[in-house]
DNA sequence: TTATTAAGTCAAATGTCTTGACTTATTACT
DNA sequence: AGTAATAAGTCAAGACATTTGACTTAATAA
């Protein structure tokens, strides 16, 4: 009877999105350049030196910038540069990953301050959460004992794990994380810390770690390709982490490849997980990954058979995502050891030809990016960071929903 | 001496971004749900009735809007429903084929009101640049003859050519229209038009047509696959159309697949360029387009053995596109004889199993497109409109630039 | 006939950015 | 030295778009 047809629009802003818009691009600005003085700022935001002004004392009084002494750079006043103080704002990062999960403390220019591991029982998600719930409780106590104040800078809990979402897990897959994907998750950390909880995959918590400190720092179009124990890439566009209409976007490790008459998945060929089954290794294995960074830079020949074919599909990869999404540059980041990345770096080249051989390029097509075990709970820190930090289209808008 | 370091920065914004992101977020509402009223707008857009009063009361003295009778809908006033007003901006769309350059004139809602079609001289772009001035003034002046002020309300020149751009072309790649890429066709334009050019490769305008009248109609991740002359994908993230760094973003026609032991670019196997070589086909020919109909829907065996390596080179690429963007659909369309989309979409199911077989799905997975040789003209028109009046992020900041 | 509900308007208030004049501090020039 | 030029930053008033809350209008339900 009533025509409860949903009406689907775009929320509108008021004086309040304005403002919190200027205050990100401030925080942003910093970020990129380092420390700028409020002409500085003023300059590169279009906005005019008073709302500047207005806007750094608010965010000094919040205590997320802080001056720095005075510099003569010439005729005129010298000017009082500001810089983000990292204490301004803390979030801790979770990676639940196949055999263990990692907890970090990340503040606000993401330096990880705290950092805890521990195994995850057999026993599946329901006994899992309270081993997740007591490490990220006690990452954020000891993140409480160094910084006085930290719990009401805590702006969110961010979890990274393998994906893709939503998908009903078949079960029998054995790269799929079945049961946790049917385990309430976000509501059960909610509910546990009281703190926001926003979910990404791994691929794409690595890429949100190299827009924050790495390879991608200040880039608006970038690309990892992760390789973990998956594979997956995370996806910088226009300045953003994009996630596909439900988060899944990135997730390459099911992309097809054709070889040899048959199709196989990317992720059963160029992955940790494949490089354990071609080592026939235990993943469970706790030296495992010192072993596999040994033999890689040792380039034994038990493991370059699988780099050849594995940088072989990695080219392949680059050369697609190049084509098909023009970033600025493509950077290799992932959980292996560092060794093993920089073999398969040094296997991948020269990569094919593609449009982005272009003259006048400034960055390489390839760069090396984080290939540190704890890069991902850092990525998944520095989640909410972004969210709550960094300028977007949404934070402009009306509260959505 | 002087630190010219660049401070890189998004720009602030003012009262300006905010009413001008709220007009245009009242016109999305009412591209997207048809006629609303200004209670309805309010409530779709958070706004307050007052504030959309205001708006909606501008944007019908700018001719933008108008309102229609009164509905009575149970209890209390009768509301007054606004539509978007066709005659309310133009724009003109131009786009340049291999062998033919067509020109459209477009309203506000996407109908199509004035075509024009013209072969282009083999002189390469300096004669052809005039021949193509002479179409586009020409559907100006027809335009103008059927809509009164019509040039004051021309919002721009959207111009869809085959890509990628930017790059050196090697000249003997026939797939490749080297001397357009190295000739100054926007300053042209600009000069010779005095309007706002803006340019796009085909597959993307195709997309940005979808969007504005389309399957992609109100979706907010959507991706066209392209089939013509080429092929290509235009990519709707988040609302808006992706470019990419360079613009070359969803250029997948250079993608690599390897079958066989080789690796062929996907457009020398799934494109019309590689069909009419395997008619051994005259591209120029101009009865080609119904012969290729007439063929495909006979299911001539001559067209059907390369039907099939199309269609399961398209599968692969659904696959590949559902694994890395996660859209919420992908839309098959081209400027291909309709009669052989339909045998490809036909051809092309069953589609791979993927990451996007979700349950409570809404949107088939695969839908048709516009298979008509005019859409690419007509989404490089959609460019400015969409430009104009559509909200995305950079419209509410300071002039960038 | 009256109460209720919803659309839409009016006028004042609010919040944020802008404007233009001014102060302060430094270097460059004579 | 002394003065002019330059640039950073502040002050106070003004401009502008949205918000607020009361009010008017017009319909249906009881």
């Amino acid at each position: 009877m009533n025509d409860v047809r949903p009406i689907r629009a775009k929320s509108g802003t008021n004086h309040e999105g304005t403002s919190a818009h200027n205050r990100r691009v401030m925080i942003d600005a910093l970020r990129i350049n380092g420390a700028l003085s409020r002409a500085d700022l003023a300059r590169a935001t279009r906005l005019t030196k008073q709302t500047v002004s207005n806007i750094i004392e608010e965010l000094e009084r919040d205590g997320l910038v802080s001056s720095q002494e005075a510099v003569r750079k010439g005729r005129g006043q010298p000017s009082t540069p500001y810089r983000l103080v990292p204490e301004g704002a803390f979030a801790i990062g979770l990676q639940i990953d196949r055999h263990v999960t990692r907890a970090v403390a990340v503040d606000l220019v993401g330096s990880v301050l705290v950092r805890a591991e521990a195994g995850l029982p057999t026993g599946g998600p329901s006994t899992g959460a309270t081993v997740i719930l007591d490490l990220v409780a006690g990452v954020r106590s000891k993140l409480a004992g160094i910084v006085r104040q930290s719990e009401k800078r805590l702006v969110g809990l961010g979890v990274a794990m393998p994906g893709p979402f939503g998908i009903d897990g078949s079960g029998d897959d054995p790269w799929m994380m079945g049961a946790w994907q049917k385990f309430p998750l976000l509501e059960t950390l909610t509910a546990g810390t009281g703190l926001d909880v926003g979910l990404q995959n791994d691929a794409a918590a690595a890429a949100t770690a190299e827009r924050m400190v790495g390879a991608a720092h200040g880039l608006d179009h970038a690309v990892c390709l992760f390789v973990g124990y998956g594979i997956g890439a995370g996806l910088i566009l226009n300045g953003e982490l994009y996630r596909g209409s439900n988060g899944n976007a990135g997730e390459i490790g099911m992309a097809l490849l054709f070889a040899a008459g048959k199709s196989t998945p990317l992720e059963h060929r160029a992955s940790l997980a494949s490089l354990y089954q071609h080592l026939s290794a235990d993943p469970a294995d706790p030296v495992l990954h010192a072993r596999i960074d040994d033999l890689a830079s040792r380039r034994d020949p038990s493991i370059e058979a699988w780099i050849r074919t594995a940088a072989a599909d990695l080219r392949w990869s680059i050369h697609l995502i190049e084509t098909i999404f023009d970033p600025q540059t493509v950077i290799l980041c992932g959980s292996a050891p560092e060794g093993l990345v920089n073999r398969l770096i040094a296997a991948i080249g020269p990569l094919l030809p593609s449009i982005a051989e272009r003259r006048g390029r400034t960055l390489p097509r390839l760069q090396p990016g984080m290939a540190d075990p704890w890069s991902v709970a850092l990525g998944a820190a520095a989640g909410p960071i972004s969210r709550a930090f960094d300028p977007h289209f949404a934070a402009i808008l009306k509260d959505s929903r």
